[in-house]
DNA sequence: CGATCGTTTCGGCCGGGGCCGAAGTGTCCG
DNA sequence: CGGACACTTCGGCCCCGGCCGAAACGATCG
């Protein structure tokens, strides 16, 4: 009857990492998959300079979080594609977020509704959007788990992305992440990260101001129209 | 640049469930996939049966545990099998455990790396290794991500296993859940879950105890050599 | 009914840890 | 070089929350 799994210590003291409100606040903002000043963050959270760089040390050391020195600052950013997928899952269980107290907030909460970059892939209603079209169009399976078809990997291809280099490390190909607006899965993992990278290298959507919120150019309209059936006016607000 | 997420409180009460060592070693007991109450969790934790109560409120409120209550008895279990993933994945995120003390903890750990339950699917060097032998024999298919094959939906209906009527619900047909004794991937997901239950039901697979821990009978033996070409015999330790 | 047992509620103790400001370190720039 | 700046370290404050024991509650069983 002994206790094989001391395991319980080391749960909880990954999860207590989380369990802060001003480290989640940090990890949160770091989900838009860019590197933060230690400054940045500590203004995002309103709490001085000291009591940021102690919450990063242990973040960085817990290994949820990855830091680069560049002179006198120090840059922080998620650990992997790994950490933000947890980090998105448990946002995802999560009590549903208050509803909006300004008119700002509000309209800038319908932003990202609409569509926005959850660390490196497409999310909001663009993100559930698009994955439904390329379901529906037989280039992603979703009946037993996500998985990309021949013909998706053709899709991409014609597209100008070549997914088939992207077969190092351990990440999957394709992956659903439940999207926390949503509450439905969109398409996650390389493919998903590729497809990001190219809307917005293509020009097919445009950052709003430095949030995650997206919009989508005319180009964009055109491009998704043509390639995947997807009438961008339908996401408009409910 | 106002806040529209004000996710982090929501986040970091979420996590801070996790975040105790008690709630924690809790959540890694019920993991097994069965039902247990208060008192037997009080016991386990080595804590007073007033404490265990108010901890047992809280992670049923978070939406972490169901409860069931029977008489005198309050029955908890897991809320789901998107709860057991979470706790999981967290788990294999934390840091990993310290070396055993005791001679019969480090034995215990041994039975439980060779073969056990997560949750409801196999774990384990014998997930590990089943999982391996579908994917080779393109049963399952890994590449974009795990996904039954259509010779693998043959090969469950062939076992007698019918996983068609398992459509109900949102759960995935196939995933992938990361072990944590292996650090490597195994089936998951309604297959995984299905496999399982037909490897109790059919005594391929015997429970060590009250543990998660499984011993593999002579039949068992005998049946994943001859579906799979499985040794069990090459799983003993290393 | 009374005894017992599993669980719950309450009051009080106590430690961990999040917070700040002040002082220190290292970097950049004029 | 000297000042500005970004960050870190340290000391001290304070509150949140995990813990227990005592007592209450409700179900079960003689």
């Amino acid at each position: 009857m002994s206790q094989p799994q001391s395991r319980g210590p080391q749960l909880a003291r990954f999860a207590a990492l989380l369990a802060d409100e001003t480290r989640a606040s940090f990890c949160l903002a770091l989900l838009d998959g860019r590197a933060w000043t230690a400054g940045e963050l500590a203004r995002l959270a309103g709490v001085a300079p000291s009591t940021t760089s102690e919450h990063l040390s242990r973040l960085v050391e817990g290994g949820l979080l990855a830091e680069e020195r560049q002179g006198r600052h120090r840059y922080v950013r998620l650990a992997g594609p790994q950490i933000a997928q947890l980090i998105e899952d448990l946002s995802g269980h999560a009590a549903p977020p208050p509803a909006p107290r300004t008119l700002g907030a509000a309209s800038a909460g319908a932003a990202m509704a609409r569509a926005r970059t959850c660390y490196d892939h497409l999310a909001g209603r663009l993100g559930t959007a698009i994955t439904d079209a390329l379901l529906e169009r037989g280039l992603l399976q979703g009946a037993t788990g996500f998985s990309l078809t021949d013909a998706g990997l053709v899709w991409f291809r014609d597209l100008g992305v070549d997914l088939s280099s992207a077969r190092r490390g351990r990440r999957p190909m394709a992956r659903s992440c439940l999207d926390w607006t949503e509450r439905r899965p969109h398409l996650a993992g390389v493919a998903g990260a590729a497809l990001c990278r190219h809307a917005l290298d293509a020009g097919w959507c445009v950052r709003i101001g430095s949030q995650r919120a997206l919009r989508v150019s005319e180009d964009g309209q055109r491009a998704l129209r043509d390639l995947l059936g997807v009438r961008v006016a339908d996401l408009r607000d409910l």
